[in-house]
RNA sequence: GGGUGCUUAGCUCAGUUUGUAGAGCGUCUCGUUUACACCGAGAGGGUCAGCGGUUCAAGUCCGUUAGCACCCACCA
């Protein structure tokens, strides 16, 4: 197909038919380069309408969750933005004024470490570079990146605003992100401060608590004997150090025993500062208040007690070491003991004055291996048993985490977190699936500080500047001149960079153009509607924004937060490049097509938000259903608009509506038109309700079951009455256009390449179906009664069918059948479509009878509703095989039968069942005692 | 140690107001009726993990047990 010549509409009145086979590859690339040349993702201008006094336009909008720029395309992304790009279409079709901002996150740590790796393949640092050459040097990778992974979006055929791309480190954000450390800086809710932190040695920086990522390993408790040191002497109770098991716990004699602590992490010895134990363990009693030598360099350090330490655990003996864990730097703080830092940033054990010589410099699994050494040798090493224990990894690059105390800045969270949950509380903002919310409350309610320094280069330097005279602080926006504080000129500013999770918390405003809270973005487009995003991402990115957005814009960022599965692999393991599981959305693209892909995307999706199992065979539905619908469309084009390739066609449907004088229309006509319109009722509903999945089979099955099934078969005989012909026409023009458009939220370039090709209808066509205007449900077509009629029709049609395969009998003869009935409600329906019956299953007459009448012996008998559907067949039926079947169905129907009995005899049913239910049952049990006796004769005459 | 989700047809899974179960794939049978064999028609297949409770009525609500998965937590 074309569009070269633009503004389609000029192009038709003899339309081109479609293509045989549908060519995915070439329409998605085709239609996307004209929707972003006719600009069709921007926002529409409410303004420019011509009414201006009819009711405003709603306002939609929504911001991505900017992907890394270090990352590549992968399922994740593409079940995330299939979701926000139905959203928008669906808003956008709908006539709302409707905003989808797109950008990419600098990703501070991830591109730092992928530059480094390359510079090394170059034998370079980042420090041969230096600071300003390395950053530059990555902002050139990262806009190649960006060209890149926006090339890769665009395979997703997703519509959100190019124009207005932003990235974390574009001036505006770096402004934004300014101007939020400043404000929050100057309200106390950031400080620098000397605090323990999760470190990673590889990354040589600080990192937050969430991205430090708890497992499971298997490691060894050691237990490491401290001798008593003898405060008189200066030296220990036994310088030759004989050490008795027996007697170490609870040894009351004098002199004391060595004490024995219990310790994971060996290599932290000598950074200890103090012992401690429970105040209430007995057996330590004597020890409190004398000092223990720190094995290997025998510096004294006191016994003291506090509650903290667990008896049970361990040798109910801790060993505290401030400057390399958490919890003793918390009893340190409380105990007042100043920390001693025996490891270094990068994991090595200092050359401090406290470490033997041997030992300096030694990484710090190296060393623990020979201070274990040495202690065995010294004969303090007590024991070392295997323990199982958590260890914290780096979320980044796996390295083990080493609690480091170091200066840093910290956000000060808890009065950020009680402001967003007052804002829950107050309804201004809920969690789809809502179970979330429980995840969002729990961990606002037990925050802790947010530490946002990273001692990177790639990232926004804070800005504070430090003195180096009076070691004052100035945080500014702009770089000061001199020291707020005394006026000196020798500052400088602080190296650190911020978080990257910082300026992605800012994320809905500052895109929007804040700090100017008068930009016409922030005014039209802040705060935003919907927030799509995995739950993996709730703590690290939602709870950030949420945040943020109260303490800065005094608003919750969005209403919504849509929260969707994980993509797996089809064992249901995470997807991950090291597993080498992963399956790359593009070559699904390209195997099943865009919209094949995203049809079955969107159908797995669950209103529980379950993960989503994944798999090749999983989205081959989408692909023939792509098919499907783009051959049904060939069909209804070819009989609406002839083209010279098929002169013999029916004249060119006109631009007139549907003959509204229902009489004039067939009972298929005003059926398919009845469920059209329920069609489009539910789907916007499911769809205003998030409902994705059942949204997409919805659609499928309209267009399948109702339309292409029994529509179109049956307009193929109706386009050949004259007097049918042209509302026959009608209808399959306007349902195939409605069924385009209500799918072109999920699929958006088969159903524009179609909308292109079909003749304009009493609404004048749009530029392109995504500004064309999404269908609402006319109710006055839907018709219960109506539905109810064409069922009865159906099942006669099914039930017929049935006998005919279960006798083989050829659909190139045809049949006589009858129908026994005392139902005005059957027989009427029936005899409307009777024309129906007698199209789909090839008879020449449909008979409708009493029921009392006989049944001609030798017949076929189906029982459907109050009906008997009788076949007579002229040869001879196999009459065992017939008894059986009828048998079965008896036997069937009669266990339904009692079922229902029972429950119409009990009392408290009829009492308190609501009336419908009640009547339900009546009737289907009157139902039954037709069906059953109409069964029991026929097996009676088959003897 | 807390918490969440899952357990439904051979497989993968839907099923938010309790009213006796659905889809896709697969299986079996039939069919080249010019939109479509990437199709059409028909069929078979489930005591909804176990147990207990509430209710006239439970896949659906409550409790409990088991298995699986995940999240959170400072026991050295």
């Amino acid at each position: 197909m074309s569009l070269s010549n633009q503004s389609p509409q000029t192009q038709e009145n003899n339309p081109p038919p479609l293509e045989k086979k549908l060519n995915a590859k070439a329409i998605e690339a085709e239609l996307y380069a004209f929707w972003e040349k006719a600009q069709l993702f921007a926002p529409k201008q409410p303004h420019t309408e011509t009414n201006n006094n009819s009711e405003s336009p709603e306002t939609f909008s929504m911001v991505i969750p900017p992907p890394n720029v270090t990352g590549v395309l992968h399922m994740g992304h593409a079940l995330d933005n299939t979701i926000q790009d139905i959203l928008t279409r669906w808003h956008r079709m709908r006539g709302d004024v409707t905003l989808w901002m797109p950008g990419m996150d600098h990703a501070g740590i991830a591109t730092q470490n992928v530059v480094e790796k390359q510079l090394k393949t170059r034998n370079l640092t980042k420090s041969d570079l230096g600071r300003e050459k390395f950053v530059e040097e990555t902002w050139q990778w990262s806009r190649a990146r960006q060209a890149d992974i926006a090339t890769q979006f665009k395979r997703l055929g997703i519509s959100p605003d190019w124009q207005r791309q932003r990235f974390t480190l574009d001036e505006g954000l770096s402004k934004a992100v300014r101007h939020a450390f400043v404000t929050l800086y100057n309200q106390g809710l950031i400080h620098q401060d000397t605090y323990i932190v999760n470190w990673c040695p590889r990354c040589t920086s600080a990192i937050s608590d969430i991205e430090t990522e708890y497992q499971d390993q298997d490691s060894f408790l050691w237990e490491i004997a401290y001798p008593v040191f003898n405060e008189t002497s200066g030296q220990n109770t036994s310088p030759e150090f004989s050490y008795n098991p027996e007697t170490v716990a609870g040894a009351k004699t004098d002199p004391l025993s060595p004490l024995v602590v219990a310790t994971t992490r060996p290599e932290t010895l000598l950074g200890d500062v103090a012992i401690a134990v429970h105040p209430d363990d007995s057996r330590y009693k004597a020890y409190i208040g004398q000092k223990v030598c720190v094995p290997l360099s025998n510096r004294p350090i006191p016994v003291i007690t506090d509650p903290y330490v667990d008896s049970s655990f361990g040798t109910g003996v801790l060993k505290i070491t401030p400057a390399h864990d958490p919890n003793d730097f918390k009893l340190a703080q409380t105990h007042r003991l100043d920390p001693i830092w025996v490891i270094d940033e990068t994991g090595c054990l200092k050359k401090a004055e406290q470490i033997p010589q041997a030992l300096q410099g030694l990484e710090r699994f190296e060393a623990r291996k020979q201070i274990e050494a040495c202690l065995k040798e010294n004969k303090q090493l007590i024991s070392k048993t295997p323990h199982h224990h958590r260890v914290g990894q780096c979320q980044r690059c796996q390295t083990v985490i080493e609690p480091l105390l170091s200066k840093q800045w910290f956000v000060k969270t808890k009065p950020l977190a009680k402001q967003c949950l007052a804002s829950l509380e107050a309804g201004e903002i809920r969690f789809i699936p809502e179970r979330w919310t429980k995840d969002y409350v729990r961990w606002l309610s037990k925050i802790e500080d947010w530490c946002i320094s990273r001692q990177l280069w790639w990232g926004h330097q804070i800005p504070a500047w430090h003195c180096k005279d009076c070691q004052g602080i100035t945080v500014s926006l702009e770089e000061p001149e001199t020291c707020t504080h005394c006026r000196s000129n020798e500052i400088y500013q602080d190296p650190d960079v911020l978080d990257t999770w910082f300026s992605s918390g800012l994320w809905p405003f500052s895109t929007m153009g804040w700090p100017d809270t008068t930009a016409p973005d922030y005014q039209r487009f802040y705060p935003t509607s919907v927030l799509v995003t995995g739950f993996d991402i709730i703590f690290f990115w939602v709870a950030r924004m949420t945040m943020f957005a109260h303490a800065l814009t005094g608003q919750s960022p969005f209403e919504t937060v849509y929260i969707h599965g994980l993509i797996r692999d089809e064992k249901g393991q995470k997807m991950s490049k090291s597993k080498g599981n992963t399956i790359d959305p593009v070559e699904l693209i390209e195997d099943v097509g865009c919209d094949g892909f995203r049809f079955s995307l969107t159908s797995l999706i669950t209103y529980g938000g379950q993960d989503i199992k994944l798999s090749k065979d999983k989205v081959e539905q989408g692909r023939l259903f792509t098919t499907k619908l783009w051959n049904a469309s060939r069909f209804v084009l070819m009989n609406i608009a002839p083209t010279e390739d098929n002169p013999s066609a029916l004249p060119q449907v006109d631009a007139l509506p549907i003959n509204v004088d229902r009489e004039s229309l067939s009972l298929m006509d005003r059926w398919i038109l009845s469920s059209y319109h329920q069609t489009i009722q539910q789907a916007n509903e499911l769809l205003a309700q998030f409902k994705f999945g059942e949204y997409a089979d919805l659609l499928l099955d309209f267009t399948w079951n109702n339309f292409c099934d029994w529509y179109v078969e049956f307009a193929k005989k109706q386009l050949q009455i004259p007097a049918l012909q042209q509302n026959t026409q009608r209808i399959l023009r306007d349902v195939l256009t409605g069924i385009h458009q209500l799918l072109h939220p999920v699929m958006p370039f088969v159903t524009e390449a179609v909308y292109q090709k079909i003749p304009a209808g009493p609404q004048e066509k749009a530029v392109s179906i995504s500004v064309s205007a999404f269908p609402q449900a006319d109710t006055q077509w839907i018709d219960t009664t109506l539905t109810q009629q064409m069922a009865i029709v159906l099942n006669v049609v099914k039930a017929l069918r049935n006998s005919r395969q279960q006798y083989g009998i050829s659909y190139q003869m045809p049949i006589n059948a009858m129908v026994f009935t005392d139902s005005d409600e059957e027989r009427q329906a029936l005899t409307a479509g009777e024309d129906i019956v007698a199209y789909f299953v090839k008879l020449d007459a449909l008979h409708i009878q009493p029921s009392e009448t006989d049944v001609p012996k030798n017949s076929v008998i189906q029982v459907v509703g109050q009906c008997k559907v009788v076949v007579p067949l002229d040869g001879v039926i196999d009459v065992e095989k017939e008894r059986s079947r009828l048998k079965k169905k008896r036997d069937d129907l009669k266990k339904e039968h009692t079922d229902l009995n029972a429950r119409l005899n009990n009392v408290g049913f009829v009492e308190r069942a609501p009336a419908a239910v009640v009547e339900k049952n009546r009737s289907r049990l009157s139902e039954l005692d037709k069906q059953l006796l109409a069964l029991e004769s026929q097996l009676n005459t088959l003897t």
